[in-house]
DNA sequence: CGAGTTGTTTTGAATGACTCAAATCAACGG
DNA sequence: CCGTTGATTTGAGTCATTCAAAACAACTCG
């Protein structure tokens, strides 16, 4: 039914033409939880296991990996870019205009592009990124501090 | 019936609570177009009639500007912040993904956000901001050079 | 309408996030 | 277990943007 593929880090790198390394696993590891982590966050943490791991090396497999399709990158305005692990699903980001954490929202609509533009202008569209802005739970807690 | 505000460049900067200057009349004037520039195009426009404008004198200008909301930034992942002159409306943005021009397309819903996410997870909301993603028709007749 | 106050712009430097390149090194196919 | 090819290390460089001090110019008020 299912194949390791689907749950063996080694082998869903391995599926995508990628060379299985121990920095490729440990950025899949600390990737691993719902987080949307910033490529020096991913670095500080993969270094706690892994301590000859470069800065660059993690920027090395991160495009790596979501050019394979492993890791989803976003990049909300006046945040760095961030990854997370929940691919597939087309779902969207909570953005806090504040603090910048960000959250995920399923997608209402379903496959991408979940949404079609009135006029596509020409263009061909595969994907539909929506993001919401506001104020998460605990800046609208601590509304002038 | 129509006050002078809504025409009059240096009345709408006025209206902002911000000093009429030479430098971001020339801003609105370059931007006053439909397209989406970045700060270093705005710069070389105002540079033209404006030779001892500074980019730096650009960079603020702006961010006062869309900070007033006079201007709208966008900042689409793998672009350098661009700036628009149609606001009040929440529109949203094509973006080609080779070769990055942006064209608008209008919000088919409504009054921004013109989207809600199925569970907010505690969020207030303000915008929803939808970019879609594709080939502009120049870039897709040109399949692989 | 002229001086002051305050916000702007200039000039110059610094920063953050990321990319590029050469050399070393390790994964995996044979 | 060796070689090829792709990854990582090391080190430098780039781009977009921000910071800061000093010079300057809009608008306010007398």
């Amino acid at each position: 039914m299912h194949t390791a593929t689907e749950h063996d880090p080694a082998a869903r790198i391995r599926a995508a033409g990628l060379k299985v390394t121990a920095p490729r696993l440990a950025v899949l590891e600390v990737l691993s939880g719902h987080g949307h982590l910033d490529a020096e966050t991913v670095f500080e943490r993969v270094r706690g296991e892994l301590p000859t791991t470069s800065l660059q090396a993690v920027y090395g497999v991160l495009a790596a990996l979501s050019g394979a399709g492993l890791l989803r990158r976003i990049e909300p305005a006046g945040s760095p870019a961030l990854y997370e692990s929940r691919i597939g699903d087309n779902h969207h980001h909570l953005v806090c205009t504040k603090c910048h954490t960000v959250a995920d929202v399923d997608c209402v609509v379903g496959e991408p592009p979940c949404l079609e533009p009135s006029d596509a202008g020409g263009f061909s569209i595969h994907t539909a990124e929506v993001t919401f802005w506001g104020l998460c739970a605990d800046c609208r807690s601590v509304p002038a501090a």
